[in-house]
DNA sequence: GCTGGCACTCTCATGGTCCGAGTGCCAATC
DNA sequence: GATTGGCACTCGGACCATGAGAGTGCCAGC
């Protein structure tokens, strides 16, 4: 009994599965793979793959379907990803050569996704841990109040309000407020953010006395609160209702997965297993840490500017789906994604 | 046959198949209920509301279920607004209030009030149409580009990075940046943003020709830009697993409701519909212009900073729903949410 | 206008039967 | 030793009939 032949016959199951939603027997095999042997033959091969592991039966009498572990190796040692065309490759670029902001890019990327895939999709918003801080802004809003905003590489503002100890609008404030931007600004600006981050923390103590290093130390410290917040964790998802025409197909119910979606951070942990550009991480069915994710899988791809990876993005659907598709269509938006945010 | 009675009986039968889920009869009804009258007089009552299209009765022998009319009656003209208890107000009020930014509010509010109502909760950003411009800010970030920078009074910042003409690095450019921000912003600052971005339309016809001619009007050509965009048209939503609690209760699946939920602009629309701050605007299924949404109901409630009303936010959940309660607490997130955005 | 009574209707749950798809195994064959 | 054809067996799902129960509509009487 060839191995070789067992791993077709595992591949044949999966493709027919995925097309038909239905147990696949060993006639139904024989009829639309001409695989040169015979259905005996076939059920041997079956046999020999159920005691593996990698197919199952729902019940006694009715045809094989993939496990989890049949899926795994489908992804791993027999599926080539199916290129996509150039026509679709070109609708790609040119959707998301429309955006006009950062959030225009997130939102135009998670729909596209989601079409393109007829599934979920999740895009997480790219994060701040590899970019460096632009430019700080210091605003006057009220006698006690000052706008902070902090402007970083990616394009990302972060805003913050603080109570200012010295009155702003009094003859002094403008240039007081002059000096403490140049203060800040000669720490942070151009420091990666985490980098920024330390320094800011620490300059108070290296100050003196006083309003001004009163005020200092208040902006100072917002800034440093508004450069650790983990802002990267915010995700976008889109193509929810896809999941209604899976029907039952879910061995549980709707409500556990659309549960499992709303809790951005297990989303996050898995986009972020893809850990180089151009690669591709797949979680399939009980892999997935969330109970609510057990019958369904992901892909996920990393994007980022240049050769820096700072965010990931990926599908959800059933563990029934279409690999190869979606896997080239995850790695394409990726892949065009990035080079928008290298602009 | 005392009109008033009728009534009773239609507050009766949508209280009970509120609880139940399933269809009342004359006899469930007395029990529940202490009518003072015999099961008879209920069914003739029940005939008379079923000839006025305000129940129906799923089969011939079934007890009846409430029409969209029949739930249009019971709460324009039936229900009392359950009110809060003091330690649900207070325990809104400490949530909202750990908000550090404006996301941080609106994330909050969507999840508060989907846990509040158990039902899917939407929230719109704050509009700008009230508001006005705080501050304008251009920052160079290379020699031929310059961010540029919109702060509103509601605290939302806008950037677009365009083109410039002229060579800002060079030893002009600093002066030369300042000139056109004070120009810009002698237009722009304070106004309210339908007249900022009249007012910087206007801009470039009434300048000279030369360099900072032109760079004042691809940045004020810029930030017009960002003031019309129409940007709070962003809706954020959570709790779409409560749907699948529901199960097979909607008529129609869950795939055109959750297809609906993406459609933002018909959200919109809906959640635009609460004309004025306190008060709620509630579709009863087929009043929803969405088809997948005639089978579910929306109690939207408008809020905002001050007596301007800038969004609307509301949840959705089944034509079966119990209104007062969801209604309480839709209009009690609301009153927070603004009180908390006055600050 | 309200009430009790009664015949009627329709859904749903139960249980039995049948059919077919698909398997597992075995002896024969290459 | 792998492959094949054949065959008995199993099990789930469709189909049908039946019965119980809930609820109605209507009518005559108060």
């Amino acid at each position: 009994m060839s191995e070789e032949r067992r791993l077709q016959v595992l591949r044949a199951i999966v493709q027919d599965y995925v097309d038909t939603s239905e147990p696949v027997g060993s006639k139904a095999l024989l009829d639309r793979h001409h695989l040169g042997v015979s259905a005996a033959t076939i059920r041997n091969d079956m046999a020999a793959l159920e005691e593996d592991g990698l197919i199952a039966a729902p019940h006694t009498s009715a045809g094989r379907v993939p496990t989890d572990a049949g899926y795994r190796v489908f992804v791993d040692k027999l599926a080539a990803i199916k290129p996509m065309s150039q026509a679709e490759r070109r609708a790609i670029g040119q959707f998301l050569d429309g955006a006009v902001d950062l959030d225009d890019v997130v939102d135009r990327t998670v729909r596209l996704l989601s079409t393109l895939t007829r599934q979920v999709a999740i895009v997480q918003y790219p994060s701040l841990t590899r970019s460096s801080v632009r430019h700080i802004e210091l605003v006057p809003v009220a006698a006690d109040r000052v706008l902070v905003v902090l402007i970083t590489t990616t394009g990302r503002v972060e805003q913050r309000i603080v109570a200012s100890p010295v009155d702003l609008l009094g003859p002094a404030g403008e240039g007081l407020l002059a000096r403490v931007r140049a203060e800040v600004g000669a720490v942070a600006t151009g420091a990666l953010l985490a980098d920024a981050a330390r320094g800011l923390s620490a300059l108070p103590a290296r100050l003196a006395d006083g309003d001004e290093a009163r005020l200092t130390g208040v902006v100072a410290a917002a800034l440093a609160d508004a450069l650790v917040e983990e802002r990267e964790e915010r995700v976008v998802i889109a193509g929810t209702s896809h999941l209604a025409r899976h029907g039952g197909e879910f061995t549980t119910s709707l409500g556990p997965v659309l549960e499992a979606l709303e809790e951005h951070v297990v989303l996050l942990k898995l986009l972020g297993t893809a850990s180089e550009q151009g690669s591709l991480a797949v979680h399939i069915g009980h892999e997935n840490p969330h109970a609510g994710l057990h019958s369904t899988s992901m892909v996920a791809a990393g994007y980022g500017s240049g050769s820096d990876l700072v965010a990931g993005l990926g599908v959800v659907g059933p563990t029934r789906m279409d690999y190869p598709t979606t896997m080239a269509a995850v790695r394409a938006v990726a892949t065009y994604v990035s080079r928008i945010l290298d602009r």
